[in-house]
DNA sequence: ATCTATTAATAATA
DNA sequence: TTATTATTAATAGAT
């Protein structure tokens, strides 16, 4: 029997493409060609190249000339969003072309400048905080001069105290008696010495470096 | 005559052009064919595609859809940087592909993080200092409660600093009169808000952020 | 840019 | 996804 021979390639129109295994043939052989294509221009004529695109089933291809674009391919495949960061970025290649990532990558920039100068702020406060209490500091590292001045806050701060609870006693009603100082021997010393801790920084965003399939020619 | 006919198209070897004329021109045509092809993808198949292509003469020539290329290009193309964050962005674009994109966002991004946790780890150590350094504030505010605790802790701290005096006083050569705690009535308050010399001295950077807890709680 | 002989890509099909 | 094949589309070389 004569083989019914193919009508070959026909001339088709620019448009959407509604049957969807049709357009899920032509969206690969067209993606396959057009990378092939950019690898030429790449090859041929020297140039940086980078390609994304976003497939309709919501995959991402990408291309890139020099060493190309694993990093988002690896992020999009990738199933569960392991940390914030990672899922950030993959929402943000999800909705992603380029003017978004600018954008983001603007905001973002905006963001990390601010942190930093409210960061600043803080350890400068901190330090502030820190100087000028220094009295609070571990009484075993203070020197002489230091224990000195300490004294004599001391003994100003016990006045000022003392004032204190008898105006506080005679405006209200309880408990009559005033306060004296005494070596009484409290173990309250530690209160003095407790710095704030130091919250650990630990979490760390790692990205491994295998990506599963690369589209192009790298 | 006899018009000499074109000898068509030839085949090409896929590898890097020398001739710098030649080179031009099959880039220029083979990017247009590129967009075309892309341009077609996006018509047929409904995706979002971004095409950046660096020049050999270092221009920058990109394609998207929707709407990608405009702001690219532009920002590209302007002069001078109106403030840092434009000068990175044009810097970014400089040297970048969107790989380079990419890795810029996921570094910014890590480093926003960190800089979200110092933040956090300052703004807790600053919060946690003011609790237990509940005593510092204005004594007026206190209550009861509070002033007796404090006294308990002026006691303790009391007995600390004589015992440490001692101690310096013991192995040190200076000085062989002991200190004692009475109540002469100083007025010496001001010592608090002087920096003592030993602590550091780096005075340079005065930020004048109102700390509710700093000056002249006495 | 424009032309055209030729190669390369690909639509239909399996 | 891969392969075949008849056709269309892209383009190298020249103008």
């Amino acid at each position: 029997m004569a083989k019914k021979p193919s009508m070959g390639r026909q001339k088709i129109k620019i448009a959407k493409i509604e049957v969807k295994n049709h357009l899920q043939v032509t969206f690969s052989k067209r993606r396959t060609g057009l990378f092939k294509k950019a690898s030429e221009l790449c090859i041929l004529c020297g140039v940086e190249i980078a390609i994304i695109v976003f497939s309709p089933a919501g995959k991402v291809f990408s291309f890139g000339h020099p060493n190309v674009d694993p990093i988002v391919d690896r992020l999009l495949t990738r199933n569960p969003p392991p940390n914030s960061t990672t899922h950030h970025l993959v929402e943000a290649h999800r909705n992603a072309n380029v003017r978004d990532l600018n954008l983001q990558l603007t905001q973002v920039l905006n963001e990390l400048e601010a942190e930093k100068r409210r960061g600043e702020t803080l350890e400068h406060m901190r330090k502030a905080s820190q100087r000028q209490c220094w009295w609070e500091a571990p009484i075993d590292e203070l020197g002489m001069n230091e224990l000195e001045q300490l004294r004599v806050s001391m003994e100003e701060l016990k006045k000022h105290v003392t004032n204190q609870v008898n105006k506080v006693l005679i405006e209200g009603t309880s408990n009559p008696s005033p306060f004296f100082f005494g070596n009484n021997g409290g173990g309250m010393v530690e209160q003095f010495e407790t710095k704030p801790s130091t919250v650990n920084a630990s979490s760390t965003t790692h990205h491994d470096h295998n990506f599963s399939y690369s589209h192009g020619f790298f």
